[in-house]
RNA sequence: GGGUCGGUACCCAAGCGGCCAAAGGGAGCAGGCUGUAAACCUGCCGGCUUCGCCUACGGAGGUUCGAAUCCUCCCCGGCCCA
Protein backbone atom coordinates (compact mmCIF):
# COMPACT_ATOMS: atom_id res chain seq x y z
CA UNK A 1 0.00 0.00 0.00
CA UNK A 2 1.56 2.88 -0.99
CA UNK A 3 2.09 5.94 1.70
CA UNK A 4 2.31 9.23 1.55
CA UNK A 5 5.85 11.06 1.38
CA UNK A 6 6.88 11.39 5.09
CA UNK A 7 7.79 14.68 4.41
CA UNK A 8 4.45 15.82 3.08
CA UNK A 9 1.73 14.60 5.60
CA UNK A 10 -0.18 18.01 5.32
CA UNK A 11 -0.02 18.17 1.67
CA UNK A 12 -1.72 14.19 1.58
CA UNK A 13 -4.83 15.60 3.70
CA UNK A 14 -5.07 18.67 1.69
CA UNK A 15 -4.94 16.40 -1.30
CA UNK A 16 -7.86 14.46 0.36
CA UNK A 17 -9.85 17.12 1.38
CA UNK A 18 -9.21 16.66 5.19
CA UNK A 19 -8.45 19.54 5.92
CA UNK A 20 -10.87 22.16 7.31
CA UNK A 21 -9.09 24.29 10.43
CA UNK A 22 -5.39 24.85 11.37
CA UNK A 23 -2.70 26.52 12.91
CA UNK A 24 -0.20 28.53 10.61
CA UNK A 25 -0.17 26.00 7.88
CA UNK A 26 3.53 27.18 7.22
CA UNK A 27 4.60 26.96 10.54
CA UNK A 28 3.04 22.98 10.83
CA UNK A 29 4.50 22.16 7.57
CA UNK A 30 7.96 23.28 8.27
CA UNK A 31 7.68 21.09 12.08
CA UNK A 32 5.94 18.29 10.46
CA UNK A 33 9.37 18.19 7.50
CA UNK A 34 11.36 19.10 10.34
CA UNK A 35 11.24 15.45 12.10
CA UNK A 36 9.00 12.95 13.34
CA UNK A 37 6.44 13.89 15.97
CA UNK A 38 3.87 12.99 18.31
CA UNK A 39 0.59 13.68 17.48
CA UNK A 40 -2.91 13.16 19.42
CA UNK A 41 -6.61 12.47 18.77
CA UNK A 42 -8.66 12.14 21.62
CA UNK A 43 -12.52 9.58 21.57
CA UNK A 44 -14.60 10.11 24.10
CA UNK A 45 -16.24 6.91 25.46
CA UNK A 46 -19.88 8.37 25.14
CA UNK A 47 -20.91 4.48 23.91
CA UNK A 48 -19.59 0.98 24.22
CA UNK A 49 -18.34 1.53 20.06
CA UNK A 50 -16.79 3.58 18.30
CA UNK A 51 -19.02 3.99 14.53
CA UNK A 52 -17.58 5.30 11.38
CA UNK A 53 -17.22 8.77 12.14
CA UNK A 54 -14.54 7.86 14.28
CA UNK A 55 -12.60 6.18 11.33
CA UNK A 56 -11.74 9.82 10.28
CA UNK A 57 -9.92 10.05 13.46
CA UNK A 58 -8.28 6.60 13.44
CA UNK A 59 -7.21 7.04 9.94
CA UNK A 60 -5.69 10.36 10.72
CA UNK A 61 -3.25 9.00 13.18
CA UNK A 62 -2.54 6.29 11.07
CA UNK A 63 -1.42 8.88 7.97
CA UNK A 64 0.62 10.07 10.17
CA UNK A 65 1.85 6.99 11.86
CA UNK A 66 3.06 6.37 7.95
CA UNK A 67 4.58 9.43 7.63
CA UNK A 68 7.05 8.56 10.49
CA UNK A 69 5.44 9.97 12.71
CA UNK A 70 4.33 8.86 16.39
CA UNK A 71 0.42 8.83 17.20
CA UNK A 72 -1.56 9.11 20.59
CA UNK A 73 -4.69 7.90 20.87
CA UNK A 74 -6.21 8.99 24.10
CA UNK A 75 -9.40 7.61 25.22
CA UNK A 76 -11.42 10.41 27.41
CA UNK A 77 -12.18 8.19 31.08
CA UNK A 78 -12.05 12.27 32.51
CA UNK A 79 -13.43 14.47 29.20
CA UNK A 80 -16.21 11.28 29.21
CA UNK A 81 -17.53 12.28 32.83
CA UNK A 82 -17.92 16.03 31.90
CA UNK A 83 -19.16 15.55 28.27
CA UNK A 84 -18.61 17.78 25.40
CA UNK A 85 -20.87 20.53 24.31
CA UNK A 86 -19.64 20.80 20.89
CA UNK A 87 -21.66 20.58 18.55
CA UNK A 88 -24.97 19.83 20.43
CA UNK A 89 -27.86 21.64 20.83
CA UNK A 90 -29.03 19.67 24.25
CA UNK A 91 -27.10 19.29 27.78
CA UNK A 92 -26.08 15.53 27.91
CA UNK A 93 -27.29 13.35 30.52
CA UNK A 94 -24.13 12.24 32.54
CA UNK A 95 -23.10 8.77 31.84
CA UNK A 96 -22.72 6.65 35.51
CA UNK A 97 -18.92 5.08 36.07
CA UNK A 98 -19.92 2.21 35.61
CA UNK A 99 -21.27 2.41 32.05
CA UNK A 100 -18.29 5.23 31.63
CA UNK A 101 -15.84 2.32 32.74
CA UNK A 102 -17.63 -0.41 30.07
CA UNK A 103 -17.77 2.60 27.06
CA UNK A 104 -14.01 3.02 28.40
CA UNK A 105 -12.54 -0.43 27.96
CA UNK A 106 -14.78 -1.77 24.67
CA UNK A 107 -13.44 1.90 22.96
CA UNK A 108 -9.71 1.44 24.20
CA UNK A 109 -9.62 -1.63 22.84
CA UNK A 110 -11.00 -1.19 19.73
CA UNK A 111 -8.41 1.86 19.28
CA UNK A 112 -5.56 -0.50 19.56
CA UNK A 113 -6.98 -3.12 17.21
CA UNK A 114 -7.79 -0.83 14.09
CA UNK A 115 -4.20 1.35 15.52
CA UNK A 116 -2.38 -2.53 15.72
CA UNK A 117 -1.44 -1.49 11.86
CA UNK A 118 1.26 -3.88 10.28
CA UNK A 119 3.85 -2.69 12.24
CA UNK A 120 5.49 -0.05 10.26
CA UNK A 121 6.30 3.37 11.45
CA UNK A 122 6.40 4.11 15.65
CA UNK A 123 4.22 2.73 17.71
CA UNK A 124 1.33 3.97 18.87
CA UNK A 125 0.93 5.41 22.36
CA UNK A 126 -2.46 4.64 24.36
CA UNK A 127 -3.31 6.84 27.38
CA UNK A 128 -6.47 7.61 29.41
CA UNK A 129 -6.74 11.57 30.32
CA UNK A 130 -8.43 9.98 33.56
CA UNK A 131 -4.62 8.83 34.92
CA UNK A 132 -3.30 12.30 34.78
CA UNK A 133 -7.23 13.91 35.72
CA UNK A 134 -8.37 11.64 37.84
CA UNK A 135 -6.06 12.81 40.91
CA UNK A 136 -6.28 16.35 40.41
CA UNK A 137 -7.48 18.81 42.95
CA UNK A 138 -9.89 21.30 42.10
CA UNK A 139 -8.31 24.22 43.97
CA UNK A 140 -4.94 23.25 41.79
CA UNK A 141 -6.99 22.96 38.88
CA UNK A 142 -8.28 26.61 39.26
CA UNK A 143 -5.09 28.01 39.85
CA UNK A 144 -2.84 26.19 36.78
CA UNK A 145 -5.59 25.58 34.52
CA UNK A 146 -8.41 28.19 34.85
CA UNK A 147 -6.08 31.02 35.62
CA UNK A 148 -4.66 30.72 31.93
CA UNK A 149 -8.34 30.84 30.75
CA UNK A 150 -10.06 33.85 29.74
CA UNK A 151 -13.97 33.27 30.52
CA UNK A 152 -14.50 36.35 27.85
CA UNK A 153 -12.84 33.95 25.02
CA UNK A 154 -14.61 31.02 26.45
CA UNK A 155 -18.26 32.60 26.06
CA UNK A 156 -17.09 33.65 22.79
CA UNK A 157 -16.79 30.33 21.57
CA UNK A 158 -19.69 29.16 18.73
CA UNK A 159 -20.70 25.83 20.80
CA UNK A 160 -21.06 28.23 23.84
CA UNK A 161 -22.94 31.12 21.77
CA UNK A 162 -25.05 28.76 20.06
CA UNK A 163 -26.17 27.14 23.77
CA UNK A 164 -26.94 30.61 25.45
CA UNK A 165 -28.47 32.34 22.59
CA UNK A 166 -30.82 29.17 22.89
CA UNK A 167 -33.07 27.63 25.24
CA UNK A 168 -31.74 24.91 26.15
CA UNK A 169 -28.69 26.51 28.47
CA UNK A 170 -25.67 25.35 29.67
CA UNK A 171 -24.38 24.00 32.77
CA UNK A 172 -21.03 24.71 34.00
CA UNK A 173 -20.09 21.56 33.88
CA UNK A 174 -20.40 21.51 29.88
CA UNK A 175 -19.01 25.46 30.10
CA UNK A 176 -16.39 23.49 31.34
CA UNK A 177 -15.19 20.57 29.41
CA UNK A 178 -12.71 23.11 27.00
CA UNK A 179 -10.99 23.59 29.88
CA UNK A 180 -9.99 19.52 30.77
CA UNK A 181 -9.38 19.15 26.69
CA UNK A 182 -6.83 22.06 26.99
CA UNK A 183 -5.27 20.42 29.75
CA UNK A 184 -5.01 16.94 28.77
CA UNK A 185 -2.26 18.91 25.53
CA UNK A 186 -0.61 20.77 27.83
CA UNK A 187 -0.10 17.37 29.87
CA UNK A 188 0.76 15.41 26.47
CA UNK A 189 2.99 18.20 25.06
CA UNK A 190 4.64 17.74 28.66
CA UNK A 191 4.86 13.95 29.28
CA UNK A 192 4.78 12.88 25.02
CA UNK A 193 6.33 15.19 23.73
CA UNK A 194 3.02 15.84 21.80
CA UNK A 195 3.25 18.66 19.69
CA UNK A 196 -0.23 18.43 17.76
CA UNK A 197 -3.87 17.55 17.97
CA UNK A 198 -6.44 16.57 15.37
CA UNK A 199 -10.31 16.27 15.37
CA UNK A 200 -12.92 17.07 13.90
CA UNK A 201 -14.04 20.39 12.77
CA UNK A 202 -16.34 20.69 15.85
CA UNK A 203 -13.00 20.22 17.50
CA UNK A 204 -11.46 22.85 16.64
CA UNK A 205 -12.31 24.97 19.64
CA UNK A 206 -11.59 22.84 22.22
CA UNK A 207 -8.05 22.41 20.60
CA UNK A 208 -7.26 25.83 20.01
CA UNK A 209 -7.89 26.28 23.28
CA UNK A 210 -5.42 23.94 23.93
CA UNK A 211 -2.57 25.39 21.86
CA UNK A 212 -3.58 28.52 23.32
CA UNK A 213 -2.65 27.16 26.91
CA UNK A 214 0.14 25.28 26.05
CA UNK A 215 1.68 28.75 24.87
CA UNK A 216 0.45 30.55 28.38
CA UNK A 217 1.74 28.07 30.06
CA UNK A 218 5.07 26.65 28.66
CA UNK A 219 5.52 29.34 25.94
CA UNK A 220 5.73 26.76 23.09
CA UNK A 221 4.04 27.02 20.29
CA UNK A 222 2.06 23.27 19.48
CA UNK A 223 -0.05 22.41 16.26
CA UNK A 224 -3.58 21.67 15.84
CA UNK A 225 -5.22 20.63 12.47
CA UNK A 226 -9.27 19.37 12.15
CA UNK A 227 -10.95 17.99 9.44
CA UNK A 228 -14.37 18.57 8.08
CA UNK A 229 -17.29 16.02 9.11
CA UNK A 230 -18.46 13.29 7.51
CA UNK A 231 -21.37 14.41 5.19
CA UNK A 232 -22.80 13.39 2.14
CA UNK A 233 -23.06 15.17 -0.79
CA UNK A 234 -26.59 16.73 0.24
CA UNK A 235 -24.84 17.78 3.24
CA UNK A 236 -27.09 15.39 5.54
CA UNK A 237 -24.48 13.88 8.37
CA UNK A 238 -23.29 10.17 7.53
CA UNK A 239 -22.68 7.66 9.38
CA UNK A 240 -26.31 6.75 9.48
CA UNK A 241 -27.95 3.59 7.79
CA UNK A 242 -31.96 3.77 7.82
CA UNK A 243 -31.57 6.26 10.98
CA UNK A 244 -29.61 3.82 13.03
CA UNK A 245 -25.78 4.36 13.50
CA UNK A 246 -23.13 2.39 11.57
CA UNK A 247 -20.61 0.62 14.48
CA UNK A 248 -17.37 -0.43 14.20
CA UNK A 249 -18.24 -3.27 16.63
CA UNK A 250 -20.06 -6.29 15.11
CA UNK A 251 -22.58 -7.13 17.38
CA UNK A 252 -23.93 -3.48 16.98
CA UNK A 253 -23.53 -3.57 13.11
CA UNK A 254 -22.71 -6.46 11.08
CA UNK A 255 -20.05 -7.12 9.06
CA UNK A 256 -22.28 -8.03 6.54
CA UNK A 257 -24.24 -4.83 7.41
CA UNK A 258 -21.05 -2.39 7.35
CA UNK A 259 -20.11 -3.55 4.02
CA UNK A 260 -23.78 -3.04 2.56
CA UNK A 261 -23.91 0.46 4.20
CA UNK A 262 -20.32 1.22 1.82
CA UNK A 263 -21.72 -0.21 -1.26
CA UNK A 264 -25.13 1.50 -1.02
CA UNK A 265 -22.93 5.14 -1.15
CA UNK A 266 -24.13 7.48 -3.69
CA UNK A 267 -21.80 8.07 -6.65
CA UNK A 268 -21.57 11.48 -5.94
CA UNK A 269 -19.60 10.86 -2.48
CA UNK A 270 -17.54 7.58 -3.70
CA UNK A 271 -14.24 9.59 -4.94
CA UNK A 272 -14.22 11.85 -1.48
CA UNK A 273 -15.47 8.88 0.19
CA UNK A 274 -12.15 6.46 -0.54
CA UNK A 275 -10.17 9.18 -0.04
CA UNK A 276 -11.09 9.91 3.37
CA UNK A 277 -11.77 6.76 4.53
CA UNK A 278 -9.03 4.29 3.20
CA UNK A 279 -5.78 4.27 3.10
CA UNK A 280 -5.41 3.87 -0.62
CA UNK A 281 -2.93 6.27 -2.19
CA UNK A 282 -4.46 9.16 -4.26
CA UNK A 283 -2.95 8.47 -7.73
CA UNK A 284 -5.29 4.29 -6.66
CA UNK A 285 -7.95 6.18 -5.75
CA UNK A 286 -7.87 8.44 -9.23
CA UNK A 287 -7.39 5.02 -10.60
CA UNK A 288 -10.43 3.28 -9.35
CA UNK A 289 -12.59 6.78 -10.02
CA UNK A 290 -11.58 6.42 -13.51
CA UNK A 291 -12.72 2.82 -13.82
CA UNK A 292 -16.05 3.56 -11.91
CA UNK A 293 -17.16 6.66 -14.01
CA UNK A 294 -16.70 4.50 -16.94
CA UNK A 295 -19.44 2.08 -16.10
CA UNK A 296 -20.98 3.36 -12.73
CA UNK A 297 -23.35 0.92 -12.73
CA UNK A 298 -20.55 -2.03 -12.19
CA UNK A 299 -19.79 0.18 -8.74
CA UNK A 300 -16.48 -0.35 -8.53
CA UNK A 301 -15.95 2.95 -6.56
CA UNK A 302 -18.43 1.20 -3.74
CA UNK A 303 -17.02 -2.36 -3.91
CA UNK A 304 -13.37 -0.71 -3.36
CA UNK A 305 -14.69 0.97 -0.29
CA UNK A 306 -16.61 -1.45 1.12
CA UNK A 307 -13.44 -3.66 0.36
CA UNK A 308 -11.01 -1.06 2.10
CA UNK A 309 -13.17 -0.34 4.98
CA UNK A 310 -14.65 -3.44 5.80
CA UNK A 311 -11.74 -5.13 5.71
CA UNK A 312 -9.86 -2.15 8.10
CA UNK A 313 -12.46 -2.46 10.78
CA UNK A 314 -13.44 -6.55 10.67
CA UNK A 315 -10.56 -7.80 8.80
CA UNK A 316 -9.89 -9.42 5.48
CA UNK A 317 -11.83 -12.91 6.06
CA UNK A 318 -14.69 -11.32 7.42
CA UNK A 319 -14.74 -8.45 4.25
CA UNK A 320 -14.47 -11.54 2.16
CA UNK A 321 -17.66 -13.41 3.70
CA UNK A 322 -19.46 -9.58 3.74
CA UNK A 323 -18.39 -9.67 -0.03
CA UNK A 324 -19.50 -13.41 -1.09
CA UNK A 325 -23.00 -12.78 0.88
CA UNK A 326 -23.13 -9.35 -0.99
CA UNK A 327 -22.97 -11.82 -4.44
CA UNK A 328 -25.51 -14.08 -3.36
CA UNK A 329 -27.70 -11.91 -2.55
CA UNK A 330 -27.81 -9.57 -5.31
CA UNK A 331 -26.10 -11.56 -7.52
CA UNK A 332 -28.48 -13.10 -10.26
CA UNK A 333 -29.42 -16.59 -8.86
CA UNK A 334 -30.67 -15.85 -5.32
CA UNK A 335 -33.44 -18.51 -5.84
CA UNK A 336 -30.90 -21.77 -6.16
CA UNK A 337 -28.46 -21.11 -3.13
CA UNK A 338 -26.28 -24.25 -2.42
CA UNK A 339 -26.10 -25.47 1.24
CA UNK A 340 -22.62 -24.07 1.97
CA UNK A 341 -23.81 -21.02 0.44
CA UNK A 342 -27.12 -20.44 3.05
CA UNK A 343 -24.65 -21.51 6.02
CA UNK A 344 -22.33 -18.87 5.25
CA UNK A 345 -25.16 -16.53 5.19
CA UNK A 346 -26.75 -17.40 8.39
CA UNK A 347 -23.69 -16.22 9.69
CA UNK A 348 -23.79 -13.10 7.78
CA UNK A 349 -27.68 -11.97 7.90
CA UNK A 350 -30.08 -11.51 10.57
CA UNK A 351 -30.87 -15.26 10.78
CA UNK A 352 -33.18 -16.96 12.76
CA UNK A 353 -34.51 -20.69 12.98
CA UNK A 354 -38.38 -21.74 13.68
CA UNK A 355 -40.19 -24.74 13.73
CA UNK A 356 -40.32 -26.91 10.80
CA UNK A 357 -44.51 -26.98 11.39
CA UNK A 358 -44.19 -23.29 11.73
CA UNK A 359 -42.71 -22.99 8.18
CA UNK A 360 -45.18 -25.40 5.83
CA UNK A 361 -46.59 -24.84 2.89
CA UNK A 362 -49.90 -22.59 4.15
CA UNK A 363 -48.11 -20.98 6.32
CA UNK A 364 -48.72 -17.40 6.73
CA UNK A 365 -46.16 -14.58 5.65
CA UNK A 366 -47.01 -12.07 7.23
CA UNK A 367 -46.52 -13.20 10.43
CA UNK A 368 -43.13 -14.22 9.13
CA UNK A 369 -42.19 -10.77 8.30
CA UNK A 370 -42.90 -9.10 11.74
CA UNK A 371 -40.90 -12.35 13.32
CA UNK A 372 -37.62 -12.11 10.98
CA UNK A 373 -37.99 -8.31 11.57
CA UNK A 374 -38.31 -7.46 8.01
CA UNK A 375 -42.07 -5.57 9.27
CA UNK A 376 -42.48 -3.65 12.17
CA UNK A 377 -46.19 -4.69 12.53
CA UNK A 378 -48.84 -6.70 10.93
CA UNK A 379 -50.30 -4.01 9.09
CA UNK A 380 -46.82 -3.06 7.87
CA UNK A 381 -46.56 -6.58 6.78
CA UNK A 382 -49.44 -6.52 4.83
CA UNK A 383 -49.40 -3.38 2.99
CA UNK A 384 -45.31 -4.42 1.96
CA UNK A 385 -47.09 -7.57 0.35
CA UNK A 386 -49.85 -5.79 -1.27
CA UNK A 387 -47.50 -3.91 -2.90
CA UNK A 388 -45.04 -6.41 -3.93
CA UNK A 389 -42.10 -5.42 -1.69
CA UNK A 390 -41.59 -9.00 -0.43
CA UNK A 391 -40.00 -11.80 -1.97
CA UNK A 392 -39.28 -15.71 -1.06
CA UNK A 393 -35.96 -17.08 -2.11
CA UNK A 394 -35.60 -14.43 -4.34
CA UNK A 395 -39.40 -14.96 -6.07
CA UNK A 396 -41.35 -11.82 -5.47
CA UNK A 397 -44.90 -12.98 -4.10
CA UNK A 398 -47.76 -10.69 -4.25
CA UNK A 399 -51.11 -10.00 -2.29
CA UNK A 400 -52.01 -9.57 1.64
CA UNK A 401 -52.69 -13.22 2.64
CA UNK A 402 -49.73 -14.50 1.18
CA UNK A 403 -48.29 -17.97 2.41
CA UNK A 404 -45.61 -20.20 1.76
CA UNK A 405 -45.82 -23.06 -0.65
CA UNK A 406 -44.92 -26.80 -1.19
CA UNK A 407 -41.43 -25.70 -2.13
CA UNK A 408 -40.01 -22.53 -0.19
CA UNK A 409 -38.22 -24.78 2.03
CA UNK A 410 -34.61 -25.00 0.24
CA UNK A 411 -31.90 -27.52 0.35
CA UNK A 412 -33.89 -29.04 3.17
CA UNK A 413 -34.92 -25.89 5.45
CA UNK A 414 -33.74 -22.95 4.37
CA UNK A 415 -36.17 -19.79 3.39
CA UNK A 416 -34.53 -16.41 2.10
CA UNK A 417 -36.86 -13.70 2.68
CA UNK A 418 -36.41 -10.12 1.32
CA UNK A 419 -38.16 -6.98 1.57
CA UNK A 420 -37.77 -4.15 -0.83
CA UNK A 421 -34.40 -3.83 -2.63
CA UNK A 422 -32.30 -4.98 -0.09
CA UNK A 423 -33.53 -6.02 3.11
CA UNK A 424 -32.69 -10.01 3.92
CA UNK A 425 -33.67 -12.43 6.18
CA UNK A 426 -32.23 -16.21 6.58
CA UNK A 427 -34.88 -18.65 8.32
CA UNK A 428 -34.00 -22.28 9.13
CA UNK A 429 -36.42 -24.70 10.14
CA UNK A 430 -35.41 -26.83 12.60
CA UNK A 431 -36.99 -29.54 14.56
CA UNK A 432 -39.32 -32.20 12.64
C1' G B 1 -45.61 36.43 40.48
C1' G B 2 -49.01 39.00 36.51
C1' G B 3 -50.39 39.09 31.36
C1' U B 4 -50.41 36.74 26.83
C1' C B 5 -49.62 33.13 23.05
C1' G B 6 -48.83 28.21 22.47
C1' G B 7 -48.19 22.44 23.46
C1' U B 8 -51.47 18.05 17.31
C1' A B 9 -48.64 11.74 14.54
C1' C B 10 -40.89 10.69 13.58
C1' C B 11 -40.07 16.43 12.55
C1' C B 12 -42.40 21.09 10.85
C1' A B 13 -47.37 22.49 10.63
C1' A B 14 -53.06 23.00 9.54
C1' G B 15 -57.59 21.96 12.02
C1' C B 16 -60.89 25.02 16.40
C1' G B 17 -68.11 20.74 18.20
C1' G B 18 -69.86 15.71 14.08
C1' C B 19 -67.83 14.60 7.29
C1' C B 20 -60.75 13.65 12.03
C1' A B 21 -56.48 8.38 12.61
C1' A B 22 -56.63 14.24 11.77
C1' A B 23 -54.93 18.94 5.60
C1' G B 24 -50.00 20.19 3.72
C1' G B 25 -44.66 19.66 3.70
C1' G B 26 -40.27 17.00 5.14
C1' A B 27 -38.23 12.40 6.65
C1' G B 28 -39.13 7.14 6.09
C1' C B 29 -40.92 2.61 3.42
C1' A B 30 -42.50 0.30 -1.12
C1' G B 31 -43.51 0.09 -6.51
C1' G B 32 -42.04 1.92 -11.56
C1' C B 33 -37.50 3.50 -14.29
C1' U B 34 -32.37 1.97 -13.08
C1' G B 35 -27.04 0.16 -11.40
C1' U B 36 -28.05 -2.58 -4.43
C1' A B 37 -26.81 5.20 -7.77
C1' A B 38 -29.10 10.07 -8.49
C1' A B 39 -33.33 12.47 -10.41
C1' C B 40 -38.32 11.73 -11.50
C1' C B 41 -43.42 9.46 -11.30
C1' U B 42 -46.93 6.53 -8.13
C1' G B 43 -48.60 4.35 -3.66
C1' C B 44 -48.11 3.70 1.61
C1' C B 45 -46.97 5.94 6.07
C1' G B 46 -50.85 4.54 14.74
C1' G B 47 -52.21 -0.60 16.08
C1' C B 48 -55.28 -4.85 15.56
C1' U B 49 -58.64 -10.64 15.34
C1' U B 50 -58.90 -4.89 9.14
C1' C B 51 -66.12 -4.06 5.32
C1' G B 52 -65.15 -3.38 11.87
C1' C B 53 -62.64 -2.35 16.44
C1' C B 54 -58.95 -0.14 19.74
C1' U B 55 -55.49 3.71 20.98
C1' A B 56 -54.28 8.80 19.96
C1' C B 57 -54.27 15.62 19.30
C1' G B 58 -49.49 17.99 26.89
C1' G B 59 -52.14 15.61 31.80
C1' A B 60 -56.59 14.90 34.82
C1' G B 61 -61.60 15.84 35.14
C1' G B 62 -66.22 17.97 33.09
C1' U B 63 -70.17 19.81 29.40
C1' U B 64 -72.50 17.29 25.14
C1' C B 65 -76.14 12.31 21.70
C1' G B 66 -71.04 13.52 19.96
C1' A B 67 -64.69 16.96 21.71
C1' A B 68 -58.18 17.61 18.88
C1' U B 69 -61.93 21.37 18.83
C1' C B 70 -66.05 24.13 24.58
C1' C B 71 -65.26 24.54 30.32
C1' U B 72 -62.18 23.73 34.99
C1' C B 73 -57.71 22.57 37.28
C1' C B 74 -52.70 21.03 36.59
C1' C B 75 -47.89 20.43 33.92
C1' C B 76 -44.47 22.36 30.18
C1' G B 77 -42.53 26.21 26.61
C1' G B 78 -42.27 31.26 23.94
C1' C B 79 -42.97 36.44 24.47
C1' C B 80 -44.15 40.89 27.45
C1' C B 81 -44.44 43.08 32.34
C1' A B 82 -42.82 42.78 37.60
Amino acid sequence: MPSPPASDVLGDFEARGLVHDSTDRRELARRLAEGAISVYCGFDPTADSLHVGHLLGILALRRFQLAGHRPIALAGGATGMIGDPSGRSEERNLLDAETLATNLVAIEGQLRRLLAGDGSGPEVAFVDNASWTGGLGLVEFLRDVGKHVSVNQMLGREAVRARLAGTEGLSFTEFSYVLLQAHDYVWLHQHEGCDLQVGGSDQWGNIAAGVDLVRRRTGHQVHGLTWPLLTRADGTKFGKSAGANVWLDSRRTSPYAFYQHWMQVDDVDVARFLLQLTLLGTDEVDAVVAEHRQAPARRAGQRRLAWETTALVHGAEAAVAAQAASEVLFGARSDDVPTAAYRMLEGELGSLSLERRRLRPGAELDRLLVETGLTVSLGDARRQLAQGAVYVNGRRVQGEGATLSGDDLRQGGWILLRRGKREHRLVRAVGD
